[in-house]
DNA sequence: TGCTGTAGATCGCCAGGCAATCTGCAGGAG
DNA sequence: CTCCTGCAGATTGCCTGGCGATCTACAGCA
């Protein structure tokens, strides 16, 4: 079986590896978003890309139809791909439809509020405090959004999870964009902590509330800015 | 201006014309997989495939990217791409999704009972039900897909516009399958006549009651079939 | 009968290149 | 002086041809 030398070349590479180089550049590009290191609107010229990404461009474009697809990026024939920047149209939008799928997510998670899926919830979360706690922005704004993901992730809906990419990357530019200017961690660190309980109590009432509360706040914020 | 010509010659090509070879080959996979011409489970290989549709292999595998990220196709590394399968746990887990967003799309357009948009969804219901009418099957069952997805095109999110086609395609899979089996066709028209109608007359409970019984009972009879 | 190994098919990926299209800028008309 | 026109450079869309990696199937052997 050729399974365990493939494995174990690639340990050291990074974070996850992927087993095709088109996953791997993907996840590079999602990264990169994450980290502010691609900004909204700007434009990506493939040859120079590809170039730094050390792939052909060919590879590089199949990548960029997924990122496309997710809507991180927009193609635009003959003018090229660019980072999205959604409006704040867009955004209320997008966060309109995130409600009820996020609240359907954490409806399922509260049925089993001491089962696996919500032990990794849990930790999603303790790790996003102890970022905020170490005071590094850029990390505390990765694992917050890490700690929205593992909430749809753990929901174990395949088309939940299908769907995550498109609402989690409007909301994850909307918040790079504000990532530096960001404040008042401690804030975030109570209300995150508490989505997280009240999840756990598991009243459904409340969860529903609660939910939609949170991400109205968190549009709300960034829309704020925006203006 | 280059423009017209460029319109001009596409005209007798078929249905929309997409600037692109791309998107032009994305459309007709999308068409064969509506006809029953790609079928669930179906192998595609892809230098086959992309003599068939007069493109090089780079362009249709950047088409096939985009049609895997919608969840028409699977990908396999080293083995190749097929047609997806859904199993009745997916198309279960497909609806629960669909219900809570069919809905919001449903709500949106009860908001404005004779604009253009609900003009436009009526048009769509219209379609269909002469397609019933003139007893060509394949006709009702496309037109069928588009009717559902005018609910969703015509309440004008962009965000709900997205995600059709990863749910959208789910059920038009699982609809393909029965496609053959397909009987009752008189009960299909009132069906659907009466859910634009719940829509037309805008009562949210009655909407909401109607969208999810309505796709819970489509959900059910495709699952009856498949067992 | 069951396993191993080899050959063919197919995929993942690359290099290099050509035509179509967009963009920016210089030059001429009003 | 402003606006339109036309050209050159840059960039994308797409193609051909090809190489190594991986899967699958079948034949030979224990």
């Amino acid at each position: 079986m050729g399974m365990p030398d493939t494995a174990a070349v690639t340990l050291s590479g990074g974070a996850v590896v992927t087993s095709t180089r088109r996953e791997e550049v993907s996840s590079r590009i999602r990264r990169a978003l994450l980290t502010g290191e691609l900004r909204p609107g700007q434009r990506i010229k493939e040859v120079h890309l590809a170039e730094a990404l050390g792939v052909s461009r060919p590879t590089l474009r199949e990548s960029l139809q997924q990122l496309i697809h997710e809507g991180s990026l927009v193609q635009v024939p003959y003018k090229g791909v660019h980072v999205a920047q959604p409006t704040a149209e867009e955004l209320r939008d997008v966060s309109e439809v995130r409600m009820p799928l996020e609240t359907m997510a954490a409806l399922r998670l509260a049925r089993d509020p001491h089962g696996p899926a919500m032990r990794g919830v849990r930790e999603a979360l303790d790790v996003h405090l102890a970022a905020i706690d170490s005071g590094d922005d850029l990390q505390a704004h990765v694992t917050h959004l890490a700690l929205h993901q593992a909430i749809w992730d753990f929901a174990e809906s395949p088309t939940l999870r299908k769907i995550w990419p498109l609402v989690g990357t409007q909301v994850q530019i909307a918040l790079t964009l504000d990532q530096a200017v960001r404040h008042d961690p401690e804030r975030d660190a109570v209300l995150h902590r508490r989505l997280v309980q009240v999840i756990e109590e598991g009243d459904e009432a409340t969860i529903v509330a609660e939910v939609e509360e949170h991400i109205r706040r968190s549009v709300d914020e960034v829309l704020r800015r925006l203006t």
